[in-house]
DNA sequence: GTCCATGTTCTTTA
DNA sequence: CTAAAGAACATGGA
């Protein structure tokens, strides 16, 4: 569910209903979903007030008063809202944090391929530049370094922070690249139209909330709209919006992938 | 039963 | 050593 729109919506969402509050205690602190294992997170949260919530990469970073930081990241159908303390506690709950005012902050995983993991002071490690920011040299640049299809390279965090398996299809079909073309041949033109196109879909999308193709939801427990937006993505056989030619699926690097043959010739 | 899924990380291969 | 490909993780829906 999350990719770089979804987690900025979430985080738009959350954070005025959660920064500058205090949490009263942890309950439902699922150990094997926190990193590191040895974090006591119950003990490190209990009485400390959020002073922000920001969006890094895919990950929903919030600071501490003591600004220590932790963040989640949401997986593949990770859910992070702000419920009622006396909503039903939905199936494959990993934390419950008791805000003051009586809120909860409460985080759903079923595949549990998300986590919460324990900064503290430390920064983020290896994850590359944010997209909306990232200029075409810069971008450039780290393509050039590489023989992967673009696809594999823009999926690739250490790269490009946040772009995920809709948006890397969505941007390359608005550049009109084909998926396979080998990131270090792309030209300074080809680089220029991606670098545009991921800013625009990726804007467009936290415009429209997101893309929910299944489980994504915003702190508030909204869906997204952008799916419906989508031209290429999960879209196979169904005709190109532009020249009519029908959506081809293909594999690569594991993942499925989406394009047009005629506007993204190889 | 089968295949597939918005992600990341570890292992294997070259 | 590096880069790239593939498997693995866990659950649920079609």
């Amino acid at each position: 569910m999350p990719e770089l729109p979804e987690v900025q919506t979430v985080v738009d969402t959350l954070a005025p209903l959660a920064a500058g509050r205090k949490i009263l205690c942890a309950l439902h602190v699922r150990a094997d979903m926190v990193q590191p294992n040895d974090a006591d997170l119950p003990q490190r949260l209990a009485q400390r007030r959020i002073t922000s919530v920001q969006r890094r990469a895919k990950r929903i970073v919030f600071t501490l008063d003591d600004r220590a930081r932790f963040f989640i990241h949401l997986g593949m159908t990770g859910q992070l809202t702000i419920d009622p303390a006396d909503a039903p506690l939905k199936n494959h709950t990993h934390l419950v944090l008791n805000l003051d005012g009586g809120k909860q902050l409460r985080f759903v995983d079923p595949r549990r391929f998300g986590a919460i993991v324990w900064m503290g002071l430390a920064d983020h490690g290896r994850v590359g530049p944010e997209p909306l920011t990232l200029r075409p040299e810069r971008l450039k640049r780290l393509l050039i370094r590489t023989s992967r299809a673009i696809k594999t390279a823009l999926l690739d965090q250490t790269l490009i922070a946040g772009i995920g398996n809709i948006y890397a299809d969505e941007a390359l079909f608005l550049a009109g690249i084909h998926p396979e073309r080998r990131a270090c041949e792309l030209t300074a033109a080809d680089v220029m139209r991606l670098n545009r196109a991921i800013k625009l879909v990726l804007r467009r999308a936290i415009r429209a909330g997101g893309s929910s193709i299944r489980d994504y939801v915003d702190a508030t427990g909204a869906r997204g709209r952008f799916q419906e937006r989508h031209r290429v993505y999960d879209r196979a056989g169904k005709p190109c919006a532009k020249c009519k030619t029908p959506v081809r699926r293909i594999v690569l690097g594991g993942r499925s992938t989406h394009f047009c043959p005629v506007c993204q010739p190889e």
